[in-house]
This record gives structure tokens, sequence and C-alpha cells, in this order.
DNA sequence: CATACGTGGAG
DNA sequence: TCTCCAAGTAT
């Protein structure tokens, strides 16, 4: 079946200038707005994104306020986003925006791919979204909607499928409207043609579809790749002073939280973790300011990240012990703090925060 | 190319 | 509780 290009671009803008999502990032066409909305949306529901979104282009309205961000500012305002290299690498963008292309976001494809943190997708959509690129922007939402059009049964998982439906969707886009026909895919994508749920009654591009009204629909795209987390068992040791304040550390600069601050954590194997479940002492102490002599368990908790599961088991040093240290013993990543408010904290930290106050 | 990298929503 | 998924990129 061959679809008629020119009554497939009509009806799918028709449908996306009468049913398109209020989004705060579709009311401007700045590249820096466009880009920041972009990079948060990654592997991010929409719904999730509004506010973070509002409260970042108001705290760096502009590309070169973002180059000048404080670090752990910029963590903070992105805290419980998660995946913390998008901000990270969003400020050295921005600095080389400034370096490299005068202060001034590129148009250029290929210059928007040099950036940090962009790839061909972002690139591709901001490229189309601000600069009229005619260039496909292809997402889930995008490899979802064209393997049902054409019933592609290449595995997404795979890098070498992605010409497959690249070519098609060259052959499909909009010259005129280049942005708002990938937004009007995406937004089809999410809100009519979904992964479980096809309802392809109230979709304009049915007529098109090879997999419109088919049981098979469900089973597009074809995806292989399946994740499963390992197992990983900590003690998190919550240790007081007299003052009421926590002691926390620094997370290394890159890898996991990178950045991200912590309470002490040591790292065990499941017997291990299990025996301190089960009132045991803990066997190595970490490096801390004094050796602790007594501790009690708290509780434990969960946490899942994309490819880890943390068992945690919170220990307090008992009240007793609460002791002092030396102000020569703190330094720039080692901490006593009551308030968190103003430190990054990703998602295990702040339920063991959570857990101390309950 | 496979894996690291977070979190919250949906069924 | 469990599994999959959501506007991906870096290495």
């Amino acid at each position: 079946m061959m679809i008629n290009t020119e009554k497939f671009q009509a009806d799918l803008l028709a449908w996306y200038d009468k049913h398109k999502k209020p989004l705060p990032w579709r009311l401007s066409r700045d590249p820096y707005k466009i880009w920041i909305s972009e990079i948060m949306s990654q592997q991010t529901q929409v719904e999730t994104v509004i506010p973070y979104y509002e409260r970042f282009i108001k705290k760096y309205p502009t590309i070169k306020d973002l180059a000048e961000a404080e670090d752990a500012e910029l963590l903070k305002l992105w805290e419980g986003l998660g995946y913390y290299s998008r901000a990270r690498n969003l400020k050295l963008a921005a600095i080389e925006v400034q370096e490299n292309f005068d202060g001034v976001f590129p148009s250029d494809l290929m210059d928007i791919l040099s950036l940090k943190g962009i790839g061909p997708y972002t690139a591709a959509a901001i490229a189309s979204i601000a600069f009229d690129a005619v260039e496909p922007a292809i997402d889930g939402n995008l490899l979802r909607v064209t393997s049902r059009l054409y019933r592609i049964s290449e595995d997404i998982s795979l890098g070498r499928s992605r010409k497959v439906f690249e070519e098609k969707l060259r052959g499909l886009i909009s010259s005129e409207r280049p942005g708002d026909f990938n937004q009007a895919l995406m937004d089809i994508g999410s809100t009519i043609c979904k992964p479980k749920q096809a309802n392809c009654d109230s979709c304009p591009l049915a007529d098109y579809c090879q997999l419109a009204f088919s049981e098979e629909a469900v089973n597009f795209p074809v995806k292989t790749k399946k994740l499963k987390q390992k197992d990983l068992y900590y003690a998190a040791l919550a240790l007081q002073n007299s003052s009421g304040e926590y002691y926390l550390e620094k997370r290394p600069s890159t890898g996991l939280l990178a950045n991200m601050w912590t309470f002490p954590l040591v790292e065990m194997n499941k017997k291990e973790y299990e025996a301190v479940l089960s009132g045991e002492a803990i066997q190595s102490l970490p490096d801390l300011p004094e050796s602790i002599s007594r501790t009690a368990f708290l509780d434990k908790l969960t946490h899942i990240f994309s490819h880890q599961k943390w068992h945690i088991a919170v220990i307090q040093a008992i009240p007793e012990d609460r002791f002092e240290v030396a102000e020569d013993f703190l330094t720039e990543d080692k901490l006593w703090l009551e308030d968190m408010s103003a430190i990054p904290l990703a998602g295990p930290q702040v339920k063991i925060f959570e857990l101390l106050n309950k």
C-alpha cells in the first residue's frame, strides 16, 4: 500500500492543529526553550517535565544564565527528574554555545548535534521545531507509529534498524511544517497509538495504516532488549551530632548519582545485609571522623534504578554516641547539615531522610 | 554494539 | 508486586 504523502500530511497537520497538547514550550520558537524542553523530556513523561521546565526557565532565562549557573543549584533544580548527567551536559553545552557560537544557539543540524548531551533525536527535534529543518525527529513515539503504519518488523533495540524508519519518515515529512509534523506524530504516539492500545477509532492516520484495527498492532514495534536489575546491598549510616545535624558526603563526579549528596553507604553482600537486619553490628565501618562504638538498626528500604536495585539498611548511631568532629575534618565533600533543602539529594537519600524524620 | 544512566506512572 | 514504559545519549 502506497501512502499519498500530501494527503497524509494534510490529515496529520489538521489533526494537530485541532488536538495538539498545550505544552508551555509550544508557546515559543526560542531554540533555547525548545532545547531545554527536549532534554528534560528524554525518557521522562511530559506531565512530570512541565513544572521542572517552568522553574528552569524562570531561574535560567537565557543560555548565558545557564552557562554561568552554579553546579549545585542546577542539580538541586533537577532533583527528582533523574538522569542527572543531563543537567551537567546542559551547562557544558551552554558554555560551548558561548565559546563557539558567540552565545547564539546554532541553527545548523551538525552544529546542534555537536553539543554535549544532544544526540540524533534531540538535534532533529530542535532543528525542525525552531529552525524548520526538514528532519524527522525519531523518538519512541515515531518508531512505534511508523512501525505500525508500515508494518515494520525490524527490532528497534538494534541500532541498524534506525535507517529503515528514517527512510520511511523522510518520505512522509512535511517540508512546509517539519516541526509540527514531528510533534504531531509524537502526540499521536503518546495519546492514541499507545504501546498496549492502538485506539485506531480516533486516529487520523487509520486510512494509511497497515495495522489499523488489527489486533497485531500492539505487537509493534518489535523490541527484544530487556533490562534486569542487579541487587546491591548497603548499610546507610545516619550519624547525628549534638546539634541535630546529619553527616553527609558528596558522591564522586562520575557514575551513578554523580555529585549528589549521600549518607555514608557501606556496601555488603546479601548475607552481611541480612545479618544487619537481624541486629548484628556492621563489620566494616567507613572512614569516618571518629569510630562509632554503638549503632542501632532503624529500618530498611529499597530503591530501584534502571539497572540496579538497592537494598538499604538504615543504621543510626544511638544518641549516647553523638559525637563532635574537628572543623578541619570537614571539606567541600563532607559536611554536617540539618536542612537538606539546599543540597541535591537523589531518591535513596530522600527516602532515608524521610525515614529519619518519621 | 551493549551497557550505564533515574524516576514515576500505568495496567 | 511486577513489568513495561516515557520526547535518548554517552561511552
